[in-house]
DNA sequence: CCATAACTGTGAACGATGTTCTCGTCAAGG
DNA sequence: CCTTGACGAGAACATCGTTCACAGTTATGG
C-alpha cells in the first residue's frame, strides 16, 4: 500500500548487495528504472499527466507492458517516481538560482523567477507536482522527502539573511503563540529562525507557488496582461512579507 | 472543438425557443442535464476527478453510457460543466461569507475561512477547479466566466473598503507602470481602484488560494502542525498586504 | 390530420487502457 | 554441476471513452 521506490516482487537490493555479483545485477536494475522514468518523463511532456499511459511508456522502450510491473508496482507508482524526479529537478534549479548571488534580496528574486521559468518549460511536470494529487499518494514519504529538498532553499536563504542581520523585523502583526507553535516542524529545518519570520515565510512561499500555479493553470487569463511584470511585483511583495529588502536594494516594506 | 454547454447534435435551443412547445422539451432537457451533473458531482465526491468515469455516471442514472453523449459531447465536457458548477458553488459560499459583516477586515477573514472550509468539505471539487487543468479546456470561455464570479467577491470587498476610506495606503513598495498596466483587465471590474491595490490584491489572492491548495494537496504535511492557526495568520498577512485592517480591529501592517 | 423531421435512448461494437497470470529463458549462487 | 529466482513476453480480463445503426417518441408543417 505505501509507495515503494523498488516494489519488485523479490528485491535483491533489500539488504546489502550480497557477496559481490549481486551488486552488478542491482546496478543494471536501477539503470533500467532510470530509463523507464526517462521514457515516462518524455511521454509526460507530450501528453500530460492525465493521459500518461503505461503502455505508451512500454512502447517507447520496446518492452511488453507487463514487464514494467517488475519495476513499478502500478501506474501510480511510476507517476510518484516522476513526481519525485520533478521535485528534485525543481530543487536543483532553485538551488542554482539561489547560488547566483550573495544578497538575500537578489537570491529571493532569482529563486522565484527560476521557479516560474521552470514551470513554463515543464508545465506538465509542474502540474504533476502542484496539481491534483495522485490519489492514494498524498503526503507519501518519498514525495514529502523530495519536497523538503525544494523547501530547504528559501529556508536557508532566510537563515542566511537573518544571520547577516539584513532581515527587517516582521511587521506590526503580532504572532499568536498557536501560530508560532504550528510552524515548529518547519522551524526544525531552520534552527534559530524567528517563528514570526517562519510563519510569514510560509505565507510568502504559498503566494509564490500559488501565483505560478494560478498562472500556469489558466486562472489569470482574463485578469492580467503582462504576467512577467506582475509576477515580479508579486515576488517583491512576498519578499517584503518576510522582511527581505528586495528590488534594486530599495527597502521593501516598512 | 470549443466547449459548449449543450453540444447536442441538433440543438433546439440554438436560437429562440421556437413557437411554443419547444420550450417544454428544452426544459426537461436542461433538467436532465442538471441531473447528470448532480450524478457526476456525487461520483466525483467518491472517486475523485481522475477516476470519474462516464459509465459510472450513466449507471448511477440508469442510463446507457451512450445516452450521455446527447447532452455532453465528451467526458471532458462533463468535467468542465462540473468545474463551472464548482466555481459557482464556491462563489456562492464566498458571497455568503462576505455578507456576514460590514467591516472589510472581517469580511476578508470570513471570505478566506469560508473558502478553506469549503475546500475541506469538497476536496475533489477543489482539485477539479484549482488542480491540474483538464487538457484542452484551459481558460475556456465558460470557466473564465465562472471564475470571475468568484473573483468578483474580494474585488467588491476592496472597492467598498476603499470607498469607505478604511484601506491603508499601500506600503513603501513603488508600483512600476508596467505592473499597473498589467492589472488593467482586472481593474475593469473595479473602477476607481488604485492600481497598486489591485496588484497587491492579486498577490494576496494568490497567497490565499495557494495556501489552501498546498494544504489540500498535501504539500504541508511535514511542515505545519496547526493548519487552522497558521492559515488564519496567513489570511491576516494577505489582508495586510492590500491595506486591510484585519484581526480583531487591530491595525494590520504599518 | 397526417407525414416528415428531429430528438431521445438502447445495444453492440471498436480500440485502448491498467493489471494479472502463466510460461519460457537465462544468469547468478551454492 | 544444478537449483533458484529474476526477467521478459504474451495472452487474457475487466473497464473505459467513443461511435454507430437502429427503434421509439415527440414536435413541426403542410
Amino acid at each position: 500500500m505505501p509507495p515503494a521506490v523498488s516494489p519488485a516482487p523479490g528485491s535483491p537490493g533489500a539488504d546489502g548487495p550480497g557477496p559481490s555479483a549481486a551488486g552488478a545485477r542491482a546496478r543494471v536494475r536501477v539503470e533500467l528504472m532510470r530509463e523507464i522514468t526517462d521514457a515516462g518523463r518524455a511521454e509526460l511532456a507530450e501528453v500530460g499527466p492525465a493521459a500518461l499511459s503505461l503502455r505508451a511508456v512500454a512502447r517507447r522502450l520496446g518492452m511488453a507492458p507487463s514487464a514494467l510491473y517488475r519495476y513499478y508496482a502500478s501506474r501510480d507508482h511510476l507517476l510518484t517516481a516522476l513526481i519525485v524526479d520533478a521535485y528534485n529537478a525543481l530543487a536543483a534549479t532553485a538551488a542554482a538560482a539561489d547560488a547566483t548571488s550573495q544578497d538575500p534580496g537578489r537570491r529571493w528574486m532569482a529563486l522565484g523567477r527560476a521557479l516560474r521559468e521552470w514551470s513554463g518549460g515543464h508545465p506538465h511536470e509542474w502540474a504533476l507536482v502542484f496539481g491534483s494529487p495522485v490519489p492514494g499518494f498524498v503526503g507519501s514519504e518519498e514525495t514529502t522527502a523530495a519536497a523538503t529538498g525544494l523547501h530547504r532553499v528559501p529556508i536557508e536563504l532566510l537563515v542566511d539573511a537573518a544571520g547577516a542581520g539584513v532581515l527587517d523585523a516582521p511587521g506590526g502583526l503580532p504572532v499568536p503563540p498557536a501560530v508560532a507553535a504550528s510552524v515548529a516542524p518547519m522551524a526544525a529545518l531552520a534552527p534559530g529562525l524567528d517563528p514570526a519570520v517562519a510563519a510569514a515565510a510560509l505565507a510568502a512561499w504559498a503566494q509564490v507557488l500559488g501565483a505560478i500555479s494560478l498562472e500556469r493553470f489558466g486562472h489569470f487569463v482574463g485578469a492580467v496582461d503582462d504576467q512577467d511584470a506582475w509576477f515580479d511585483h508579486c515576488l517583491r511583495l512576498a519578499g517584503g512579507l518576510v522582511g527581505l529588502r528586495v528590488g534594486g536594494g530599495a527597502p521593501a516594506v516598512r
